[in-house]
DNA sequence: AAACGCGCCTGCGGGC
DNA sequence: TGCCCGCAGGCGCGTT
């Protein structure tokens, strides 16, 4: 669930709390998760270190260290990064905490553990695997019309399908491809080589738009976060479409219909989106 | 070679 | 009431 603009309010977030801080222990409570934890890295690269900034690339939020090591976290479908002031009873499903020399912990939860923690060493950042094929950054000028028309023509895929290719945009999940494509008054079935020049473009503006504005609002909400109880807010935006079928379109009144593309659920309004 | 389908995993809601 | 089934989804990998 965690997309772009969900990482990035959590980056955010966190700023304020870790950097400058010192990991001074890391518990490992589970180590199977997408990829299972490598405990030994731990001692080696991140503990006595300290954080001196935190970045995100795609949905990967990282913690570049002083040692130019850094933490790499993914959030899958259920993490949480869970900031304790106290020492909480333990909830179900937290599988690394983090210590830091302020006594204060982060805790790693993750039910469906579909997310992910790994070490990277000094200076390997750039050659880490899994930012290889990483496709543009929707919120820079490196996903624009120019780069991202060429690519649909080319496809024979779904616009939508397209949208959520993390090898070719990134950050982008079911949630926000369905918004971004209601925006754009596009179908989401559409093939990428069907799209019009103008509905390239006003893809690429609507998600930047949809994006930029989750992000806003996903900044509001950043208290209860601190607080290390309750959920970081997600899901605050109003949705025009997700989960919305059966309703009556925010713009002209249709009932929002669902489809099944890919094996996922997709939203759209028959008359604004035109297949 | 592009594009699709599956499996990973748990919680939850609907149906019976 | 309680159980079971299906769905939710990012991502990597296997298959066609």
């Amino acid at each position: 669930m965690p997309e772009l603009p969900e990482v990035e309010t959590i980056k955010r977030s966190l700023e304020a709390l870790i950097v400058n801080r010192r990991i001074v222990d890391v518990e490992v409570l589970e180590t199977r998760l997408r990829v299972p934890v490598r405990e030994n890295d731990f001692p080696r690269w991140i503990i006595g270190h300290r954080i001196a900034r935190i970045s995100r690339k795609a949905k990967y939020l990282i913690w570049e260290l002083k040692n130019s090591a850094a933490v790499v976290i993914h959030l899958g479908m259920s993490g949480r990064l869970v900031y304790v002031n106290e020492p909480l009873p333990l909830e179900k499903h937290t599988h690394v905490i983090f210590h830091l020399d302020n006594s204060r912990q982060i805790r790693f939860r993750d039910p469906r553990r579909f997310g992910l923690i790994e070490v990277v060493a000094p200076n390997r950042l750039k050659s880490y695997q899994r930012f290889r094929q990483l496709g543009a950054e929707p919120l820079t000028d490196a996903f624009s019309a120019d780069h991202f028309s060429p690519l649909c023509q080319r496809s024979q895929r779904s616009i939508k399908n397209l949208l959520m290719d993390a090898g070719l945009v990134v950050g982008i999940g079911n949630i926000y491809a369905n918004e971004i494509l209601f925006k754009a008054g596009v179908h989401p079935l559409r093939r990428g080589s069907e799209l019009t020049e103008g509905q390239a473009r006003r893809i690429v503006h609507a998600a930047k738009k949809v994006l930029t504005r989750a992000i806003e609002k996903g900044g509001t909400t950043l208290n209860d976060f601190r607080d290390g109880r309750g959920e970081p807010g997600f899901f605050q935006i109003e949705l025009a479409v997700y989960e919305r079928d059966g309703q009556e379109c925010k713009k002209c009144g249709t009932l929002i219909e669902k489809a099944v593309s890919s094996g996922r659920s997709t939203y759209y309004c028959p008359a604004c989106q035109r297949l």
